[in-house]
RNA sequence: GGUCCCAUCGUCUAAUGGUUAGGACACCGGGUUUUCAUCCCGGCAACCGGGGUUCGAAUCCCCGUGGGAUCACCA
């Protein structure tokens, strides 16, 4: 496999969610698993819409994704700078070039006059081309006017590395402004000199801009320019499936999600596997894995729907399988402000036992706060438990004394608790259900615990007892 | 509206002319000494419609329909 060289470039105009990332992923692992570079660019030419600290948030982010970058805005490179404000000079030299071959031309209008025409258009219902208005005699270019491309304009039918072979017709080609009358270049011209420069070989972008492809092959041609590879991407949908996720619509920042306390690799796994599968039956993939085995015209033509439900199942699994001494790591910043004076060994044995059902780490506190504080007495959490709610008080208080009693006597190790109470279901003949659940209720007072025998075991001898003796004059 | 793209369970998808249309998420049952979770077992659930081509079509072609993208001195 030839080094591929692909690069993520986006606008600092705020922050990355889940579809944006996506296209870096997929450029990511094209450059990864062929031993290229991933390059950073930032396409920073439109000063209005320009976000302060998005370039830092974007940098976070996929560094929180684990997406490094051979060559970037940060670090530099052989093909510096990285940032397209930085390159103007550059791409006036390229505009200067078209001019001269004859392919590039002042526009003299104004604004308010390109936009009489195009209602012009709208009112007779016809396509608006700007190239219908070509002046016969443009200016001489002097920085002031907009530079439009002097068109070229044919059919094509192109390859797309995951879109197949496309085409459009000649009616998409038009005469586009490669340099804005501020100076600045559009998107349109100065990615493909950048591209061009900077030698990548693919160009992974997202739908969006597959109608503009034509106009870019035209904008090639003219520059005698070789094309890189072409890869389209399909759109993510937002949940309802109506439309594109956009931060409009209240798309999440992919940060959000580090906040949260989801596992960058679980992000990872999910992003690639929506419109991608290796054709196995494989879910769960690690960065590795897709690594070895993405291939772009494997990845889904229409656009999938952002399914959050499936991305909580996925951080499970990754969950999971991490080391212990892994999820205690990055457990640090999510355990509830309580657990602060406690020792990160007995953190440890909690998250042993809160591992296999913690779906993400902002669940940490509500899973575990019990460890570290007496919770307040809740007698609906006896009332109304099915099995509880069948014994009066009188009942509850003899089995809570009796279990008290036995636990009384116990080193606390797990074995001894579960000789303990298996003695007493037999001494009581009490049903599991109901015993531990009153067990399990006085020591925690929580809804819901882990296993009772563990629990109790790093709760210790102390605090058991001194729970039970609280919850005891309450019945 | 023009142009372009897409079309399998609610969702993510497998299938590359011959399968009882498979898997996963979600959901619903059942099991694992309480709960929540995990794990295991089971269930529900799809080829958008109509024409062709073919012995045979989810798969190829055409026409509809539906959905999406785009029509800027934004990217």
């Amino acid at each position: 496999m030839k080094p591929a060289r692909t690069r993520f470039a986006p606008s600092p105009t705020g922050y990355l969610h889940v579809g944006g990332v996506r296209t870096a992923l997929f450029a990511w692992l094209l450059a990864k698993q062929s031993k290229g570079q991933f390059i950073l660019r930032l396409e920073d030419t439109d000063k209005a819409r320009e976000v302060q600290g998005s370039e830092r948030h974007i940098i976070d982010s996929l560094h929180w994704l684990g997406l490094q970058w051979d060559e970037g805005v940060d670090i530099g490179g052989p093909y510096a700078p990285y940032k397209q404000s930085e390159r103007l000079s550059i791409y006036k030299e390229w505009g200067e070039k078209l001019v001269a071959k004859g392919r590039a031309y002042a526009d003299p209008y104004t604004q308010a006059e390109v936009e009489t025409f195009r209602q012009q258009a709208k009112d007779s219902k016809q396509p608006f081309l700007f190239r219908n208005h070509r002046p016969e005699n443009p200016p001489i270019w002097d920085g002031t006017q907009p530079l439009r491309f002097k068109s070229d304009p044919k059919a094509y039918t192109w390859h797309d590395a995951v879109m197949g072979e496309l085409s459009a017709g000649e009616e998409a080609i038009d005469d586009f402004i490669l340099i804005k009358s501020d100076g600045y270049p559009t998107y349109n011209f100065c990615h493909i000199i950048d591209d061009l420069l900077m030698n990548c070989t693919h160009v992974i972008r997202s739908q969006e801009f597959v109608s503009s492809i034509p106009r870019f092959l035209n904008l090639y041609e003219a520059l005698e320019i070789e094309r890189p590879i072409l890869a389209t991407l399909p759109v993510v949908l937002g949940p309802d499936g109506k439309k594109k996720l956009s931060k409009r619509d209240g798309a999440k920042d992919i940060l959000d999600y580090a906040r949260e306390g989801y596992l960058p690799e679980a992000m990872m796994n999910f992003m690639a596997t929506l419109g991608w599968n290796d054709g196995t039956e494989q879910e769960i993939f690690s960065a590795q894995e897709l690594i070895d085995t993405f291939q772009l015209d494997r990845v889904q033509r229409g656009g999938a729907k952002f399914d959050e439900q499936r991305l909580l199942w996925m951080n499970g699994m990754h969950m999971r399988a991490l080391s212990i001494d892994d999820v205690a790591t990055r457990a640090q910043t999510f355990w509830p402000p309580e657990a602060a004076s406690y020792t990160d060994d007995y953190k440890k044995r909690i998250l042993r036992l809160v591992q296999e059902r913690l779906k993400y780490f902002a669940e940490l506190p509500a899973l575990t706060s019990f460890f570290f504080q007496d919770l307040p007495i809740n007698p609906s959490l006896w009332t109304e438990n099915k099995q509880l709610k069948k014994l009066n008080a009188g009942e509850l208080k003899n089995l809570l004394n009796l279990a008290r009693n036995t636990l009384a006597e116990c080193d606390f190790s797990v074995t001894c608790l579960t000789n303990h109470l298996n003695d007493l279901l037999e001494k009581t003949q009490q049903k599991p259900a109901v015993l531990f659940s009153l067990v399990r209720i006085a020591t925690t007072q929580a809804p819901a615990s882990p296993a009772l025998a563990e629990t109790l075991a790093v709760l210790g001898r102390e605090v058991v007892l001194r729970r039970i003796d609280a919850m005891l004059p309450t019945l």
